[in-house]
DNA sequence: TCAATAATTCTACATTGTAGAATTACCTTA
DNA sequence: TAAGGTAATTCTACAATGTAGAATTATTGA
């Protein structure tokens, strides 16, 4: 089924048209809205076109959602040089969680990208965050991924049991995170 | 659609017949021979009964998963008093891990659950591995939480990107957090 | 003996993602 | 300028899924 009897075929090109950008921009705002996934047929719905226009510009749902991945990761945190790191990370890790939290549906799609995601960007600007501390590259390889994956699973129990936990729960644990890596900055 | 023509109505009752345990046990035979949640077709399939005799035992399929879940417990390791702490969360969390990578399908079903499950039990075992060490209350919280939330975080990881990590690599963040904790225990 | 209740199958529906074909507009080249 | 190819769209259809509701048959308690 369609959008009411629309005529069929391709349409006259003086309108704006349907395009990648607005797919992914309402698919975008519906996530929000419904916080969740939207199916492909509100998706459409609300765009006022038929379901299979958009394989037209994806090859299939996973791939819509990518690509709507990828126009996240502007709302990662750029830690600044010459900060306090503990303040940097800390507001790289909330900006990556909150954007998790906003997206919770996507985190699957997240987590299986290898590259160009929030994920990739949240580990390079960690590193520059974590700059000062001048730890070797495989205690910043530890702490990373113990850190990312913390994130990943707060996000995921925020998901699955929402009101049992907020975003202010981060702190606790990310303070006795920071504290570990504080310590180990200098050996006694 | 039954499974051909089976007699309809209540069947007699010589026969074991079907009940709650078979259903989970079937049930989890298929999550782990087909790597994800079966279909309820598919299950009552295995068991030569109606989708809808299901119905009878749990009420929708998600209570379904909750028993299943609570029957994995047994899986998470007990952490014996008097052996050395990072041996005993060591193998804790390992335990918990493999659980988790094991049953990934269920995560979401297993976070979702205030108690009883698995995930109650590890925060259990965890106060117990944890005792040698005497921390306050708070830390302790929030030791958990990082640990827990982490290791969820990377059996999400292990389902959406499968082939990219494994079980092992586990043991550097680990590592990292247990570093953490023992500088926590002597404060110079 | 008979009514209630337990355990089951059958039919049906809404929702989802997606394949394949038909339709119409646009663009290039002869 | 006509024709053939390609781009963009709608339509129809299907398979898979969870689940509601009713029909059917056995068991049990009064």
């Amino acid at each position: 089924m369609a959008v009411k009897g629309k005529r069929r075929g391709r349409p006259v090109s003086s309108q704006p048209g349907l395009s990648a950008e607005r797919i992914i921009e309402q698919a975008h705002q519906l996530l929000l809205s419904e916080a969740r996934v939207p199916s492909l047929r509100s998706l459409a719905a609300q765009l006022q076109v038929d379901v299979m226009a958009l394989y037209h510009y994806f090859p299939n749902k996973a791939a819509l959602l990518e690509a709507l991945c990828c126009t996240l990761v502007s709302g990662v945190y750029q830690p600044e040089a010459g900060q306090d790191w503990r303040q940097e990370l800390t507001r790289l890790s909330r900006s990556y969680l909150q954007l998790l939290a906003d997206h919770s549906g996507l985190l699957q799609t997240l987590l299986s990208m290898t590259s160009a995601g929030p994920a990739q960007v949240f580990g390079e600007r960690f590193e520059q965050a974590l700059a000062p501390l001048a730890l070797d590259s495989e205690q910043r390889q530890q702490a990373l991924c113990l850190l990312v994956d913390y994130l990943h699973g707060f996000a995921l129990a925020l998901h699955a049991a929402p009101g049992a936990l907020s975003l202010e729960d981060l702190d606790g644990p990310l303070g006795f995170y920071l504290d570990g890596l504080a310590l180990r900055r200098a050996p006694s």
